[in-house]
DNA sequence: CGCATTTGTCATGGT
DNA sequence: GGACCATGACAAATG
């Protein structure tokens, strides 16, 4: 930096001395400096500032501020070639002007000292550059080697033509110099100059022909290089993928089998985790049946030492933790479902081989795959995952939000069983585990532990222990965790932002229900229809749904893709459908119909037209349940009929299914009917409902159009008013001229004329005329009979007398 | 009980 | 031709 200032008040300061003819070559204290050696040599150019480029001829463009290039002995003789201008002798002002820039050699034109360093160019009329000695030049290589040209007698001469050839040729890399033949000794003088760091503004191949093929084979080399090791790696990856999909599906097949009607994947009897038979009818596993399991399973002695909410906590006889590391094969699934959609957790994996084995009860795919949803990088403790990652894992804290409410030191052994119940759940019980999803302290702790003690078994040896601490804030009862769940989650779907964009909520499409009402739409709804799957409806109704089918679970193995859904886990099903959900209407009916219910009972006040006061939202809401319609009587007949399908089923159905449906039981001719009725009524039903929520808009519309045309229609009347206005001012004014005017008229005696007599028209040029009544009446009478032009009509005025007035 | 409103159903026509 | 949708008309249910 203060060299190159330096170095810009120096050029600046041998500029000026220049200017006041002061022979730069005598000073030697000054000339001796190393900047001002350096300005001569060339060296520091390349420090000179940008700004340098606007003076840049444009006429020249291989110039550039680089090229201020002289030798001492080329400075001088340019110097001393200065001096001698007669135009610079005459020159004594006080102004600094300089900086010569263009001009013929006999005729340099002096510009302007703006106070900054400037190109040195001493150009000849015909755009070429001469050096110092009288010799023309091509233009490039002047400019771009005029040291090189300077100190070289050698350099041939071009014609105009042959620059101007060179300037259209902008392949420089492969012809940088047309016209110009380098000679060796040429290349040899560029070479000493390149290993003296002169800078010639481009590289030294652009000279050289066979280092820049060989600049070149090497680039190429390392690109082909670089390209095989590119592959390489790509080819390894693959290879890595697709273990671990075979590893995948291997273990899918080995505990599952699947259903050859559905494309289900079913849980073998034999499986690794069918020892809880308690949970075999895994279709309907709920998170009710799992506390009732284990309520009745609890160690009471153990319940001393925990602070347990009981009904709550999840807590197993000593003697099922070690056996059944695993509580319903649910999670399993559903961990093993995520395992192959989140493969690339691999690295994980592996690190995670100590905590594995201190798992050792439990299949390592099964762990792997739970903690391998966490996608955490143990080192840092970051997520890596991806968005389906974080839900999952969002759900499965979510879940623990529900079932942990433990305490610390005095559980450890508990702890200890109940990690390996849980891998993904009471990681780290002593420790202060602060739920809170945002902070994520949870997946730290995980870290915290991998670099625990695993190897010798004991886990949490290592761990800070706060025994005053609880897991979650109180030990929450069942319905509390419910709403504390669902809160938590939307709490942490704010930090989900727009990943959660999907507004899968059970609560927010609760709202968006209510809501219906006083919108008078289903479309909200509808789109949930179609797009979302509401998972959360599914965790948050486990209580009471017993009966539910089963349905948010069942999709998981229904899919075709294993890895699409963490089946039938409570915990890993949230998200699990959304990505699918596009498609929920064609490959999941039965879990489009748990949405369509939603659809269905809706609320169907008419839409409140703007400016009418909303009516009685809830008027006609409680009736429903009561009401004993023709949609119970169906349920009736279809019970009457022996006819296993519900309303729904029949009426939400796509053709396919319901046409398979009619199939797969042999139905009476009767049961057919019933069931088409039922269908056909229930369809009409809803677009009913559409038809009238239209009609409604429609209406709607049409009076929102009708109050615009309304205003129109005022603004319309009130600006014919103001014609009329005006209009009726004009009469008046024109009666009062035409009177003015009349009573002015005098006839040959010198008398007023009778205005029953008489009266004044206005031709169609201007004229004024005076005309007898009895003409007017003729006239009238004519243009009554026959339209008379105006033509006419004056010559017949003018045939008559004719008065013209100056007034 | 009469009225207004909502809702379900049927018939019909269109896609 | 069947499935589906839209809509007018009617009737039942409801407040």
């Amino acid at each position: 930096m203060i060299k190159e200032y330096f170095t810009d008040g120096l050029i600046g300061l041998a500029i000026l001395l220049s200017i006041f003819r002061t022979d730069l070559v005598g000073i030697n204290n000054l000339i001796n400096y190393p900047e001002v050696q350096e300005i001569i040599l060339g060296q520091t150019v390349a420090y000179l500032p940008a700004s340098y480029n606007h003076i840049i001829n444009s006429h020249h463009p291989f110039e550039s501020s680089k090229h201020l290039e002289l030798s001492n002995e080329a400075f001088s003789a340019w110097h001393l070639n200065i001096n001698n201008l007669p135009f610079l002798r005459e020159r004594h002002r006080t102004e600094i002007e300089a900086f010569l820039v263009s001009g013929t050699q006999q005729n340099v034109e002096l510009e302007n000292f703006t106070g900054t360093p400037t190109t040195l160019n001493v150009e000849h009329e015909d755009n070429q550059i001469v050096d110092l000695s009288g010799q023309n030049l091509p233009e490039e290589s002047a400019s771009s080697y005029s040291e090189a040209t300077i100190s070289n007698d050698n350099v041939p001469e071009s014609s105009e033509d042959t620059l101007q050839t060179a300037i259209a040729d902008t392949s420089i890399v492969n012809n940088p110099f047309p016209g110009c033949n380098l000679t060796k000794e040429d290349l040899d003088l560029i070479d000493v100059l390149w290993q003296q760091d002169v800078d010639l503004g481009v590289g030294k191949e652009v000279f050289d022909l066979f280092l820049r093929q060989e600049i070149e084979t090497k680039k190429e080399q390392e690109l082909l290089k670089h390209q095989e090791w590119e592959k390489s790696q790509l080819q390894l990856r693959e290879k890595q993928e697709k273990e671990r999909q075979e590893e995948a599906e291997k273990w899918l097949k080995e505990n599952f089998r699947r259903d050859g009607e559905t494309g289900e994947w079913i849980r073998n009897s034999n499986g690794p985790s069918s020892s809880l038979d308690y949970f075999e009818t895994d279709d309907s596993f709920t998170l009710e049946a799992a506390l009732d399991y284990l309520s009745t399973n609890i160690d009471h002695a153990l319940i001393k030492n925990l602070d347990i909410s009981p009904g709550i906590i999840p807590s197993y006889s000593s003697d099922q933790l070690t056996d059944n590391c695993l509580i319903g094969t649910p999670e399993g699934q559903g961990f093993q479902q995520s395992q192959q959609l989140l493969s690339h957790q691999d690295s994980l994996e592996e690190s995670l081989n100590g905590l594995l084995d201190f798992l050792s009860n439990e299949p390592v795919e099964d762990n792997s795959a739970s903690l391998d949803q966490f996608g955490i990088d143990l080192n840092t403790g970051n997520i890596t995952s991806d968005m389906k990652l974080d839900q999952d894992l969002d759900a499965q804290t979510d879940y623990l939000i529900q079932n942990v409410t433990m305490q610390s030191q005095e559980i450890q052994p508990v702890a200890n069983e109940m990690n390996a119940t849980f891998p993904f759940l009471s990681t780290n019980s002593s420790d202060q585990m602060n739920f809170d999803l945002d902070s994520l302290s949870f997946l730290n702790s995980l870290a915290t532990m991998q670099n625990g003690g695993l190897d010798d078994g004991e886990l949490f040896e290592n761990i800070p222990v706060d025994s005053n601490e609880t897991l979650l804030n109180a030990n929450i009862p069942l319905n509390e965790s419910m709403d504390t769940f669902t809160v938590l989650h939307d709490n942490f779907s704010q930090s989900l932002g727009a990943m959660a964009s999907p507004s899968s909520y059970d609560g927010l499409c609760d709202s968006l229900d209510g809501l219906e009402g006083a919108i008078g739409g289903s479309d909200l709804s509808a789109s949930s229809q179609n797009n979302i799957t509401r998972p959360y409806s599914k965790v948050n109704r486990l209580s009471e749904s017993s009966n539910d089918s089963g349905y948010p679970f069942q999709s998981g193995f229904s899919s075709s893709s294993p890895a699409s859904s963490s089946a039938s886990s409570p915990a890993g099903c949230h998200y699990s459908n959304i990505s699918t959900s596009g498609n929920d209407t064609e490959q999941d009916p039965q879990n489009t119909q748990t949405v369509a219910r939603h659809a269905v009972a809706h609320n169907h006040t008419y839409n409140t037209p703007p400016g009418q006061v909303p009516r009685e939202v809830k008027k006609y809401a409680p009736k429903e349940p009561s009401r004993k319609g023709p949609h119970s009587r169906d349920q009736r007949r279809l019970e009457e009929f022996k006819i296993p399908y519900t309303i729904d089923d029949i009426i939400e159905s796509p053709v396919e299914t319901f046409n398979e449906m009619l199939k797969s039981h042999k139905l009476s001719e009767a049961q057919l009917s019933l069931i088409r009725d039922i269908r056909r009524r229930g369809k009409n039903k809803i677009a009913a409902q559409n038809c009238r929520k239209r009609k409604v808009n429609v209406i709607v519309n049409l009076s929102d159009e009708m109050v615009d045309l309304e205003k129109a229609r005022d603004k319309l009347l009130k600006e014919r008013a103001e014609i009329e206005k005006e209009t009726l001012k004009m009469k008046e004014k024109f009666g009062h001229l035409y009177t003015h005017i009349f009573q002015s008229l005098r006839d040959e005696h010198g008398q007023p004329y009778d205005p029953n007599l008489y009266s004044l028209q206005q031709t169609s040029d201007g004229d004024v005329l005076l005309v007898p009544q009895s003409m007017n009446r003729n006239k009238y009478s004519n243009s009554s009979s026959a339209s008379s032009s105006p033509t006419s009509s004056k010559d017949s005025v003018n045939s008559k007398k004719r008065k013209s007035f100056d007034e």
